[in-house]
DNA sequence: TGCCAGGCCGGGT
DNA sequence: ACCCGGCATGGC
């Protein structure tokens, strides 16, 4: 029986050495970082990059000035992200807590202990695990592993993981059996995305070109 | 063309 | 505690 945590190095191995090294998060800036994770929920990264540009391009890719922007202003700027109105709301939920609790500045939200802004993150409106961990990992480069729809899946389909399984319950299966080092979890998530966009996406059967195929499969 | 994308919330049971 | 509809644009 070979161990989970051997199995999970193997798997990081193969996935690298068919996509090489993705460098993420895409996004110039920490704050950069924190908009995009809260635009690209349970949305194409392609028009979250559109909106982003939009916010970039009239200089509003700032704390302050994004919060006294009109909502109705914020909404047309990132409105190709899709659900435009309610992410305006969800952005601007995350812009008070990150002004007034942290003067705007990422680096003294850097300074808390990671468990505590988990859960401070976690306590605003429009931040879930996902998008939370996303920001503690690629935005403060905190040792955290990001679970999104891929890694559920692709680790359900490998037989990792039985189909039902919670959103902390795959962090841990992770966490638990992996070095905690973020530059392991930030690539090693980023390569799920990858593997998951171009082979296991939604509805579609296993197929041979994944690195992943016969992977996890032990005859004898 | 319909289906899907790097989720999350709120109301109902 | 779960379950489900709503949220919205643009690409394939």
């Amino acid at each position: 029986m070979i161990s989970k945590s051997k199995l999970l190095i193997e798997a990081y191995n193969l996935l690298l050495e068919k996509f090489g090294p993705q460098r993420w998060w895409p996004g110039d800036t920490p704050f950069e970082i924190i908009v995009g994770a809260i635009l690209t929920q349970n949305t194409n990264w392609k028009n979250v990059e559109r909106a982003i540009a939009n916010l970039k391009h009239h200089g509003f890719l700032d704390a302050k000035k994004l919060m006294d922007l009109a909502p109705s202003s914020l909404a047309a700027l990132i409105r190709p992200a899709g659900y435009f109105r309610i992410k305006t709301k969800r952005l601007r939920s995350f812009l008070f807590v990150f002004l007034n609790d942290y003067g705007g500045k990422v680096s003294k939200m850097k300074e808390e202990e990671t468990n505590v802004l988990r859960k401070k993150l976690l306590s605003i409106n429009g931040i879930g695990p996902e998008t939370a961990d996303s920001i503690l990992l690629y935005a403060l480069n905190k040792p955290i592993f990001v679970v999104d729809a891929y890694t559920k899946r692709i680790l359900e389909r490998h037989c990792l993981l039985p189909e039902e399984t919670s959103y902390d319950e795959i962090q841990s299966l992770l966490m638990d059996n992996l070095p905690h080092e973020a530059k392991l979890f930030n690539e090693y998530h980023a390569l799920i995305v990858k593997c998951g966009k171009d082979f296991c996406r939604a509805k579609k059967p296993l197929c041979s070109e994944c690195p992943l195929n016969g992977w996890n499969r032990r005859d004898s």
